[in-house]
DNA sequence: GCGGATCAC
DNA sequence: TATGGTGATCCGC
């Protein structure tokens, strides 16, 4: 219905011109910013309103949708024809349920948009003003906390999964290939880069783009084990490293630099793995095309230039005369030559064959350096105190270890050294100065894109308002701060500033725990049951594994129309059990089937979430009870035993969450107490098999108690649903909760689906009266909030929505507490089964 | 607390 | 033929 009106974005409009042109140095400089003036900038492209004018829509209107085009915000894919490769993915994506489905979503992003746009007619100069004051208030204490004094590093392994398939397929090495299988790839090699195939692309159509493509299944045993290899090395240098996938972590070098000091030159000096001795130069050791031995370093002369600087080279060459005799010891290593990085930073777009393949200026001087490999080899390198030398001692023993490279970035926060891991990759590494002039230089033309957290949608919003880069995103701070949350805002005002969390925080507890899987279409009750029943069994043994209980279920349905929809219920007591959790999901589910009948439920991934976590073993078990009360809900539907397949090309959910790497030495915890009386669910499994025929046998309280669930589960319910005060209010229930299920020891108890409070009950009369009155609480509350919005009309002011995913301020972790309280107009989204 | 959306990897 | 899985956060109810 409303997929008609769709705004073309113009993706090819800025390529090819937009292509590292960030990191060149820029004549303007940031430091004017702040005298307070440099709003007379906006009036170059402003318009009466004195708000900037962007179209969002696309004048030449080829065609390609903005969230179909193909994603180039990666290394190694610079200077594509992004014309000729989104053509393919459009042909061959169009008219798919898939397509169609991006299609609807896009109108949804173009409708936001276009609701921002008229909250920007609205804004007035005085309004602008006012905000600006305010932002500056904002900006100068930000400011005034801007901190250089750590040396923060993210390191990231080089096309992960392809590169360690390259290593042990040799084969593989002068060949694109990819890592998944046609359905989906999990990520390419750099040779691969070239012809637009990625991560996260189908692999049919990645062969469309390339069909020499080579796609490789997954191992994930082998990613962990090289995970683990590399996490043992990073724990040297920061026992608080910070890891965020199996392929990247953050740490702090702050400490290490300072106890390095006192290092002798044989505590920094490392071996050549074995694999690389005599017979095969670093060179070729990598993936062949991208392999660039010659690390991609800044060429910095003004460093220390001293033993250090010399990097690989030099620096290895001193000691190599005390630990190798040979002083022409022809680097081997790929991290070899000093130089060679900076001139070549400015990629030849011209020639996107050579571009990223490493094949470059610096090349000769690295066959001329393996040349004298050949005669006389290095068997350890020694590396000297600057931050650059550690970390290509860091990224040297990595790639010792596991023939593997990978690339750093060395700033003084988190944000900008995450971009500068990017920057000189694959094989490289980059270091922005600790100083104000070299972070305001680099960031201010950086596409706002490259910034985590920053992605399509967000650089959408904001190209609407005129905003392609840090500098823009400055310059525009006033009206961030009238058009989104104070957290929004707040967040774009800090990237503007190149201000970043500077500490690398521990990984925190986690929040929840899923699990999910794609099928071919399912329809017929039985089988979603069994499908249910299947992923709430590898979940309770996920959970049972981490020691964790959960109150809040959560299932996760996509039709076959890749419509998404959630469904979540709380329960009083903590569970895990695959019994609790089928009984809750299994619910949750039926409600759905029922939702759209006749119409069959036709679903291709179903998942199934448990949330509100804690773990096991701090809760009180309070089995007995706990246990009548969930055999009620209990059922035997799906005993199929069976566990959920992993899926067969990117091998995702074989990876299952573990434990937290082993690395970290000590950390003070400080973590939030638990509630330590909360009831902990642990039903040995007693449940008669049954076949999974048909529907489950509904004897769940639910069920018992009205045979149409769909107007009593509380999540389900409209007419009920929760309200934080009263209803389904979980913080004012958890004691009542305690109360009821120390009092009950021993009685049968039924699940009152309305106030979510476990009711001992001698009989079904009983219960179906507390329920009764749960509902006439329900309704009167509805009434009075029905009263109090007439009485006070909304009085919020607009403001436009950005739902962000990660981190909301900086760190690998944050937590925002405020938040603004401005509403944006009701939107409600009910199109699904419609 | 719930549901939809966005984001990263 | 064919478009993933896990976890987190934010917004508006
Ligand atoms: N959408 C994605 C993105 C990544 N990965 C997996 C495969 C990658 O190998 C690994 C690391 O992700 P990166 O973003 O670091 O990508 P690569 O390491 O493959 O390439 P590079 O870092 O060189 O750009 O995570 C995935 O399964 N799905
Ligand atoms: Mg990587
Ligand atoms: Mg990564």
């Amino acid at each position: 219905m409303d997929a008609e009106d769709i705004d073309w974005k113009d993706e090819d409009e800025d390529e090819g011109e937009n292509e590292e042109r960030w990191n060149e140095p820029v004549e303007s400089l940031l430091e004017t910013r702040n005298d307070g003036l440099q709003e007379a900038s906006l009036s170059s492209n402003v318009g009466d309103d004195g708000n900037p004018s962007v179209s969002t829509s696309d004048a030449r209107g080829d065609g390609m949708m903005s969230r179909m085009a193909l994603n180039d915000n990666k290394a190694g894919m610079d200077g594509l024809d992004k014309e000729r490769i989104n053509k393919i993915i459009l042909e061959t994506s169009k008219g798919s349920r898939f397509y169609e489905n991006e299609r609807k979503k896009e109108a949804q992003v173009n409708q936001r948009i276009d609701r921002m746009k008229q909250q920007l007619a609205g804004i007035t100069q005085q309004q602008k003003a006012a905000a600006l004051v305010e932002v500056d208030t904002m900006a100068a204490e930000l400011e005034a906390s801007r901190d250089f004094s750590r040396s923060i590093v993210h390191l990231d392994m080089d096309a992960f999964y392809a590169a360690v398939e390259m290593r042990d397929n040799p084969s593989l090495k002068n060949k694109p290939m990819a890592v998944g299988g046609m359905s989906m790839l999990s990520t390419s090699n750099y040779h691969a880069r070239r012809y637009g195939v990625r991560a996260a692309m189908p692999g049919f159509i990645a062969k469309k783009l390339c069909p020499e493509l080579v796609i490789v299944p997954t191992n994930f045993d082998k990613y962990r084990a090289v995970s683990t290899q590399v996490r043992e090395i990073l724990g040297q240098y920061d026992p608080n490293f910070c890891p965020m996938s199996l392929d990247e972590a953050y740490f702090d070098l702050t400490e290490h630099l300072e106890k390095r000091k006192e290092l002798s030159e044989a505590e920094r000096t490392f071996d050549y793995g074995d694999w690389n001795s005599q017979s095969e130069p670093t060179n070729d050791v990598q993936e062949g095309e991208e392999k660039d031995s010659v690390g991609k370093t800044q060429s910095h002369g003004d460093i220390s230039e001293q033993d250090s600087t010399q990097e690989s080279c030099v620096c290895g060459g001193a000691n190599d005369e005390t630990l190798s005799p040979s002083r022409m010891q022809a680097e081997v290593s790929s991290n070899t030559s000093v130089a060679c990085r900076c001139a070549e930073s400015t990629n030849n777009a011209s020639d996107p064959c050579h571009a990223s393949l490493g094949v470059s200026k610096t090349e000769s001087s690295t066959s001329h350096c393996a040349v004298g490999a050949v005669t006389s080899r290095k068997r350890s390198r020694t590396f000297g105190f600057t931050v650059e030398e550690v970390v290509e001692e860091i990224r040297f023993r990595i790639e010792q270890k596991t023939q593997l490279t990978a690339s750093a970035g060395i700033a003084p926060n988190v944000m900008l050294a995450k971009i500068c891991s990017d920057k000189n990759k694959p094989n490289g590494q980059y270091r922005i100065q600790p100083d104000r002039e070299a972070v305001m230089e680099f960031i201010q033309q950086l596409p706002i894109r490259k910034v985590s957290g920053i992605g399509k949608v967000t650089e959408r919003m904001l190209s609407a308002l005129g905003i392609q880069n840090c500098t823009d995103l400055y310059q525009q701070r006033a009206l961030l701060h009238l058009l989104f949350s104070q957290i929004s805002s707040q967040h774009f005002l800090r990237i503007s500033m190149a201000l970043g969390s500077t500490r690398v925080e521990r990984d925190s507890e986690r929040k929840s725990m899923s699990t999910e899987r794609t099928f071919r279409e399912l329809h017929k009750p039985a089988d979603l049951y069994s499908k249910c029943s299947e992923l709430c069994q590898a979940l309770a043994e996920d959970l049972q594994n981490e020691d964790l209980v959960g109150k809040t279920v959560t299932i996760k349905l996509k039709t076959v129309k890749f419509e998404v929809k959630t469904k979540a219920c709380s329960v009083p007591m903590a569970i895990n059990s695959a019994d609790c959790i089928f009984s809750v999901a299994k619910d949750l589910l039926r409600a759905e089937i029922n939702a759209c009948k006749p119409e069959p439920l036709r679903l291709r991934l179903m998942g199934v979430r448990l949330s509100n976590l804690q773990s096991s073993s701090a809760s009180t078990n309070k089995q007995g009870s706990i246990k009548e009360f969930f055999k009620k809900r209990q059922n035997p539907a799906a005993q199929s035993g069976q566990l959920p397949e992993v899926h067969q090309e990117t091998g995702n959910g074989y990876e299952k969450p573990r434990s937290q790497n082993t690395m970290v030495a000590f950390s003070s915890d400080s973590p939030k107490k638990r509630t330590g009386s909360d009831v902990v669910v642990t039903l040995p499994s007693e449940s008669e098999p049954q076949p999974s025929t048909s529907e489950p046998q509904t004897e769940s309280p639910f069920s018992q108690v009205h045979p149409s669930d769909r107007n009593f589960c509380p999540t389900l319910g409209d007419r009920i649903t929760d309200d934080s005060t009263t209803g389904n209010n979980h913080r004012r229930d958890e004691s009542a909760m305690e109360d009821v299920s120390n009092d009950a020891i021993g009685t049968s108890e039924f699940l009152c689906p309305v106030c979510n409070i476990p009711q001992p009950c001698t009989d079904l009369e009983a219960f179906n009266e507390h329920v009764d009155v749960c509902l006439n609480r329900g309704a009167i509350r509805d009434m009075l909030k029905q009263q109090a919005s007439e009485d006070n009309p909304t009085a919020s002011r607009n403001s436009t929505s950005l739902a962000k995913g990660k981190r909301g301020s900086s760190g690998p972790k944050s937590s925002a507490k405020r938040r603004k309280q401005e509403k944006t107009q009701t939107n409600t989204l009910d199109r699904f089964f419609n």
